[in-house]
RNA sequence: GGGUGCAUAGCUCAGUUGGUUAGAGCACCGCCCUUACAAGGCGGGUGUCGGGGGUUCGAGUCCCUCUGCGCCCACCA
């Protein structure tokens, strides 16, 4: 790294930095990934692949931030840094996106249209009824919308200064994914990790797809108590239940009590008769029955909530399951409704929707006089999909499931020992984790019924009336993968016996995005096509990312790794706090108060908006503060400016060193900001680090410059002067290469005005030649004396070039001798005259300013 | 109901293992065209560190308790 002259601009500016220093990165391949480290020489980060539709959202910038000054922190440190990107394009958010964007609905049942063309390529009106297309149309559209989301968000991540090595881009729909997503998934399969299941699941009407405990969230929701009269089939009176939902009536299989409640004791093994529809059902006592709860006594129906799903598993009742999969009433008049009356009460609810059913059932229930009074309205929580609109259903399906501990204790103790061996940033958001993994209440549900996702790679047999026989897995060969089982023919058939009977039918589902994104450490690091890479990058040395997607992200991470490799997949879990609006609201699509980050960009630049995010402690909710990125933007001017001053003294002869006391000095104070900042990225303390090296940095600028500056004019002589420039220059390298994480294209500037070759390359300086020699000690009661001189010029209204007669300093021996030892440089930064220095306590200053005004300042 | 985080100047926040008179920026006010910087610089006031109790020579910092706000999980008849 050798210096040249220096090429200081004439008149230094911010404007123009991002777009010169993002194309000469590029060109340089400033970031590349040096992989022929070995594993203790690189520095691994598993990096959160955003979806990428459309618009960046200011919370990227902000996260994004933080991953990167760790990143570029560890690169100067000599570490091989692994830092992919990936887009998480498979799943629901693609294909709503798709929808919304082309005005097409994908129906599976439709046939292949090669010479299809989407209504419209943006702006879908309003009263647009979708289009159904074939699956493969819809899949090429979808691939089709995100190719060009994707460049946009890579122009904007690079804009971000974020420094990804772009050779190693992976997106979750990818070969790459699906290859390792399916071997995943078959191994998981082959060790009897994975495995299929008939069973009630949590499903969205709207969506037509099973969802997974980790993405639903209770809403609260309007709702109304109906109490409802079951009558005695000892004709000895009613029984009254309250209920939210009626409409299940039809569903109901069973009474449930409480075994202590002793207004129902009597009642446990009896019958009752269900209003409307005239079916006998027992009533049976659970400890899951609350006395509290309602009349203490509740209908089971298959099904209305998880409670209902215990009850019909532990009771072994019967499953009288109505609601299909478009959350509407069966059109069939269900077998177990014998009586007459009970089956005309059916026809009126046959085929409704849950609310029209609900309606109308009430109605039948008020003409009949079995429900008594009106329905009391509450608010209570409800399950939703966390993108759905409608609550969930339950609904008895076929789905593929891997095991994560929700219902074997063994693996459940294991996971939240894999917590325990990740090093959380911060600490407390390991609870989290084990929140969540205590509260598991069964397997993760993978399998989902859509269409743009990875495939779950198997077929299954069928008998000879063509129906798939389940247990007759047909799996294909590793090396096959990724396979899309409609297209792919399982080894063994021909694909003329695909659909007939004897033959083979591919599994129609996708796997959920999460069982694919769960694998990214896998995906970016060439687990099943680089094992070479993947030797060198696994198990990651960081995982930066949110808290709301622990339970998801995170979670699923540690499964699959645990599950694959018995180990954890990172060592450190850095966990970022949310953004929230300038009112201190959280952020999100649906209340329209998202910030986008292009508009700051340009105002405030780059530099200045990773500033303001790399300000926000780790982990900390941090509201969008443009006064932040004000802040950020002057430190980038002043860096430019404080730049050009100490270069614009050229360079001392070879041979100058700092020797003056108060220079080795700032050097010391230097150094332990150095030992500061450096422990605080050993501790992904981002923030500290900034706030210690800009602190030093005001410091440097308002009393350090302006004390030594005549001396480095050269008024006390050449070495003088090339002493003070020596120490300028050691100190400015230092300055730049601190900041150079978090200010990366302002650094990059300065750098290059006399330094060959990239600041992200350069080393992170070392403390060790610095602390020598100097005495950060004494620089407190010069700072002190300077301030004096200058509150005293400034409350007699002079200008800071006001002469001073006399400058009397009374205190400690050690803070006289400070003063002393730089007496020259004090007297020309406050043109003092005569010093008058005595010894006591405490430090007590006046200046006697020259027009013979006394101005006494002190403690 | 279980868990967890936060509460410091008007605002946004920093205060690393307890240690001299509690800090920064913004905002507000004043002064200064000082040869790096006027889209600058210099200077200024403001705090029962949420309430109460405790440990300690010493508490913003540790313990207990209460209050308020936020988040996670559970409950959903």
């Amino acid at each position: 790294m050798s210096e040249h002259s220096s090429n200081t601009p004439e008149k230094p500016t911010l404007d123009g930095v991002e777009a010169r220093w993002m194309q000469q990165w590029e060109a340089d391949d400033t970031y590349h990934f040096d992989r022929t480290g070995t594993r203790d020489q690189v520095f691994a980060i598993d990096t959160p692949p955003p979806t990428a539709s459309g618009a960046l959202h200011i919370g990227h910038a902000f996260s994004y931030t933080h991953t990167d000054t760790i990143a570029r922190y560890q690169r100067m440190r000599g570490k091989h840094v692994f830092y992919p990107m990936g887009w998480d394009d498979n799943g629901l958010a693609t294909e709503r996106r798709v929808q919304n964007v082309t005005g097409v609905r994908c129906d599976p049942s439709l046939p292949f249209d090669p010479d299809f063309i989407a209504p419209y390529t943006g702006d879908v009106p309003k009263d647009h009824r979708p289009v159904p297309v074939s699956r493969p149309n819809f899949v090429s559209l979808c691939h089709s919308v995100i190719h060009d989301d994707e460049e946009v968000f890579e122009q904007l991540v690079r804009r971000l200064g974020i420094s990804i090595d772009w050779s190693l881009l992976y997106t979750t729909i990818g070969e790459r994914s699906q290859r390792a997503s399916q071997r995943a998934f078959l191994n998981n399969l082959a060790r009897g990790e994975a495995y299929q299941q008939d069973a009630p699941t949590l499903y969205d009407i709207d969506e037509r797809t099973a969802v997974a405990q980790a993405e639903m969230e209770d809403r609260d929701v309007p709702g109304a108590y109906h109490k409802i009269a079951f009558h005695r089939s000892d004709g000895d009176g009613d029984l009254l239940i309250d209920t939210t939902r009626p409409e299940l009536l039809a569903s109901c299989v069973a009474m449930v009590a409480h075994p202590d409640d002793a207004r129902y004791k009597p009642l446990f093994g009896s019958t009752v008769r269900t209003p409307l529809f005239e079916v006998e059902v027992p009533v049976l006592a659970h400890h899951l029955a609350d006395p509290d709860k309602g009349t203490g006594i509740a209908m089971i129906c298959t099904f209305g909530d998880t409670t209902d799903v215990t009850w019909w598993r532990e009771l072994n009742l019967p499953s009288r399951a109505l609601i299909g999969f478009d959350g509407r009433m069966a059109i069939d008049t269900p077998p177990w409704i014998t009586s007459t009356g009970g089956q005309a009460a059916y026809a009126h609810v046959a085929g409704l929707g849950p609310k029209q059913a609900q309606r109308k059932i009430v109605e039948l229930l008020l003409e009949s006089g079995e429900m008594l009074g009106e329905p009391r309205p509450i608010n209570h929580p409800v399950k939703f999909y966390e993108r759905g609109s409608r609550p969930l259903e339950i609904v008895a399906t076929r789905q593929w499931y891997i095991r994560n501990g929700g219902r074997d204790e063994a693996l459940r103790n294991a996971l939240l020992e894999r917590g325990e061996q990740l090093i959380w940033h911060p600490a407390y958001m390991h609870n989290r984790y084990q929140n969540w993994v205590g509260g598991l209440n069964g397997d993760w549900l993978i399998s989902r019924q859509r269409f743009f996702g990875v495939p779950i790679p198997l077929w299954y047999r069928l008998d000879d009336d063509c129906n798939p026989v389940h247990d007759e897995i047909l799996i294909p060969d590793g090396a096959r993968l990724p396979i899309d089982p409609s297209v792919a023919c399982p080894e063994g058939f021909t694909d003329d016996q695909r659909g007939k009977p004897g033959g083979f039918v591919g599994d129609p589902d996708v796997m959920d995005t999460w069982a694919t994104s769960s694998l990214t450490p896998h995906i970016a690091g060439g687990w099943i096509d680089d094992p070479e890479l993947f030797a060198r990058v696994f198990p990651m040395d960081m995982r930066p990312q949110s808290h709301d997607i622990i339970r998801t992200w995170l979670f699923g991470s540690v499964v699959r790794s645990h599950l694959e490799h018995g180990c954890v997949p990172w060592t450190h879990a850095t966990i970022s706090g949310w953004i929230l609006d300038p009112d201190r609201k959280k952020m999100s699509k649906s209340k329209g108060n998202v910030v986008t980050p292009i508009n700051l960009l340009q105002e405030y630049g780059t530099d200045a908006v990773r500033y303001w995010a790399a300000s926000g402690r780790p982990g900390v909710d941090t509201a969008v503060d443009e006064g932040q990125m004000k802040i950020g933007r002057k430190l980038g001017t002043k860096l430019l400016n404080a730049t050009k001053f100490v270069l614009g003294f050229g360079e001392p002869p070879a041979g100058a060193v700092p020797s003056a006391p108060v220079d080795l000095a700032m050097l010391s104070r230097l150094a332990e900001v150095i030992d500061e900042a450096t422990r605080a990225f050993d501790e992904f303390d981002y923030a500290r680090a900034l706030e210690r090296t800009e602190s030093f940095f005001w410091w440097f600028c308002d009393d350090y410059v302006e004390l030594v500056k005549g001396r480095a004019y050269g008024t006390q002589g050449d070495d003088a002067a090339h002493g003070a420039q020596a120490a300028l220059r050691q100190a400015l390298e230092i300055i730049h290469r601190l900041f150079a994480p978090f200010l990366p294209f302002v650094t990059e500037e300065v750098w290059s005005w006399w330094r060959v070759g990239s600041v992200h390359r350069a080393t992170w300086p070392d403390s060790q030649p610095l602390a020598s020699g100097g005495d950060a000690s004494q620089l407190l009661p010069v700072s002190e004396v300077l301030g004096a001189v200058r509150r005293a010029k400034t409350e007699a209204k002079l200008s800071q070039r006001a002469a001073v007669d006399e400058l009397i300093v009374t205190g400690p021996r050690a803070a006289l001798e400070a003063i002393e030892a730089c007496r020259t440089d004090l007297a020309e930064a406050g043109g003092i005259a005569q010093f008058t220095l005595s010894e006591g306590e405490p430090l007590t200053t006046t200046v006697r300013l020259a027009p013979s005004t006394d101005t006494r300042v002190g403690h």
